[in-house]
DNA sequence: TTTTTATTCGAACATATGTACTAATATATA
DNA sequence: TATATATTAGTACATATGTTCGAATAAAAA
């Protein structure tokens, strides 16, 4: 679908766009691959964009876009979270973290880990923990929950006979049984630990 | 220094990046901060470039650059390290990471972790761990070793009456001596873990 | 006050840049 | 072979866009 000939633009581009912070013009890319009309790079945009690969916007200059496969998003980190307070209200946000995402229906945001209660699963304090709101925890998961609608946790969700628990990675803490005090946030999917 | 105004003017820049993809032109910045003139905005334009906020190419369109406090790196991802290979060579690239990094002297690369011998420090199998070749591995740092030019491992480095040893936070796993098959690559700097 | 500095505007200019059209050539397909 | 499709080139056009200049206004400093 896509020739080398356009693979070859599509590279150049994203090469640019690395290098240079912006996009490049028709012309540079009519230099960057060689070609001497710029109506023959008009055509082989027109290719890409047909196959999704760049986004172009009508008339404005160096307005390419490459389609990344994952591009990078800046997601809230949470602090504390004061008691009553809705999880996601601005005043809780303590910075952000650049975290790179595939997937356009995930919701995520950080939280920083705090207590011991997860450690025998290699979570500590003050490590950062990623979670999409967007993606059911399912039984062995951790995920993360809201309990009495004032503290945040991290736990492992088990289904114990039946019955579901927020598990703790720490004998010394006390499995929790799933009730309507506690509520689901979403899903821990990644972990970052800055030394 | 920096003017509201200026501010003003950086913070749309950012957002519009952000938003489009590319950056805006010198009219969408006018009609975006709410002046009537091009060269108002190329006066304040001007003035961020003095203060080392933005960066601009002359006479080319939407070619700002904003010099953001965190860049967004792409660093390279390390695979098993075969015997007598080099360790940066091409062909041990398994892929690349997105890491934001402050630093413009940092020298940055992942392992992907093998084995167990650091996990009482909660460092997983399968955990990409980020090493900064350029930072010293102090005593109680965790570093990157390459073992007899062939293996590499992450250990603490701990002075041990006067003697230098990779230790492992495992219990399973013996310390190792610090001798001249020893060779340090780097501090490790930060933890990723996918879920 | 006067003087300096910062900020804004308007208009005009030069050109960088995206676009459209036609034709030629190559490459594949029937 | 003939026919269709893909690719390239050349030229010309419209305008989006960065730039420059001069002047007016506002704010700050002397």
């Amino acid at each position: 679908m896509v020739s080398e000939k356009q693979k070859n633009i599509l590279n150049f581009i994203n090469i640019f766009i690395e290098k240079n912070g912006y996009a490049p013009s028709v012309r540079e890319i009519c230099e960057g691959v060689s070609l001497k009309s710029t109506s023959t790079v008009q055509y082989h945009l027109e290719k890409l964009i047909q196959s999704g690969l760049l986004q172009k916007n009508y008339k404005k200059s160096r307005a390419l876009t490459v389609n990344n496969q994952l591009s990078n998003k800046k997601i809230p980190i949470l602090g504390e979270i004061a008691a009553g307070s809705l999880l996601m209200a601005e005043e809780n946000v303590i910075g952000t973290v650049n975290y790179p995402d595939t997937d356009e229906k995930s919701d995520l945001f950080a939280l920083s880990v705090s207590g011991d209660s997860m450690i025998d699963e290699g979570i500590h304090e003050k490590d950062l923990v990623i979670i999409n709101k967007n993606e059911p925890i399912k039984n062995g998961d951790i995920g993360a929950f809201l309990i009495n609608n004032s503290e945040g946790t991290i736990k492992f969700l088990k289904n114990i006979q039946g019955k579901q628990y927020l598990v703790p990675a720490n004998k010394n803490y006390k499995k929790i049984p799933v009730n309507e005090n506690i509520q689901p946030i979403g899903k821990v999917v990644s972990l970052i630990r800055d030394m």
